[in-house]
DNA sequence: TATACAAATGTTATATTATAACATTGGGAA
DNA sequence: TTCCCAATGTTATAATATAACATTTGTATA
């Protein structure tokens, strides 16, 4: 498996989230946090309702029991802050480990591993220039880009 | 718009769709040749419903109301053919128009235009070499690849 | 021709993903 | 203090997709 110190992992991309929110006078709400925590918990992606029951788990004497727009909102923030991505072919969401700087953009690739759900995400160097370039070939505007793989990640191929 | 002779397009589709189904001992019933159509009309991606709201309107008498597993199944027929393909961001179908071989596989960019909803499907070279590489670097066994572009494209930028 | 098997289709119900709409709360700015 | 707006709570429902089982159809073969 992956040998990284990811408690370290954790809490330096939750520093930098706080940084990027601030810097965009965004806030960074406790429940925005719940959510990033939840998916940098694992470099697996979850689906909202996954995250919901989390939460739901979570829950602590007092809150009130949380609903599925409570847990899209977040979702939706945090996309927009690139602190987390959509997996649009399986409608999923996992935790940007790009190590980035504030108002850095990249284009990143997801590589999905079908039978664990670990999620590597790199940067898109080549093939991004390879895509603007050929929009541009035939005019078309580039918004955004979405690039997925999905298969068998190296452990889940010893087993 | 596009200035190509799209009647001719359409019959040449048809006919190469009939072909591989042929070789692969598939059945292109009447049903699904009617969701393939439909998608060829246009160079639109189409969502399920659409298809079923379209597939209702052309219904004949005696026929009986389409209802949802019969839009899926044909999509999911078709997708097995690669003779559509899923717009994985949008939750929508398009036919795909590359001019291939029978059992050539190809791996496709889409170019969605999120004004016009028009598909631009171009075949991935490059980027998807890029791809390939980048996962052999960490052991990935890619199974399927996604490349979806959203933006805006040459006709409805003039506007 | 009859039979039986598998593939395709029909039908009903429901699962999964996502958002609309409106009420309530809470934290600053004026 | 008052007002406003962003955030959250709450209820309902929209949009996308599939499960499960019944029926039909085509066709291979006894």
């Amino acid at each position: 498996m992956l040998s990284h110190d990811h408690k370290k992992c954790i809490n330096k991309s939750i520093n930098l989230a706080h940084k990027i929110a601030n810097s965009k006078a965004a806030k960074l709400t406790p429940q925005r946090l719940q959510v990033l925590r939840i998916l940098l918990a694992g470099h697996k992606a979850l689906g909202a309702y996954d995250i919901l029951e989390i939460m739901r788990e979570q829950q602590s004497e007092g809150q009130s029991r949380p609903q599925p727009p409570t847990v899209y909102r977040a979702l939706e923030f945090l996309l927009n802050l690139n602190l987390i991505h959509k997996v649009e072919s399986q409608n999923s969401y996992y935790a940007c480990m790009i190590e980035k700087d504030v108002n850095e953009q990249h284009l990143a690739q997801a590589f999905i591993c079908d039978n664990c759900g670990n999620v590597e995400e790199k940067i898109a160097e080549t093939g991004a220039r390879n895509l603007y370039e050929k929009a541009d070939s035939f005019g078309f505007k580039i918004e955004h880009v979405i690039m997925e793989c999905r298969g068998i990640c190296a452990s889940c191929q010893l087993v």
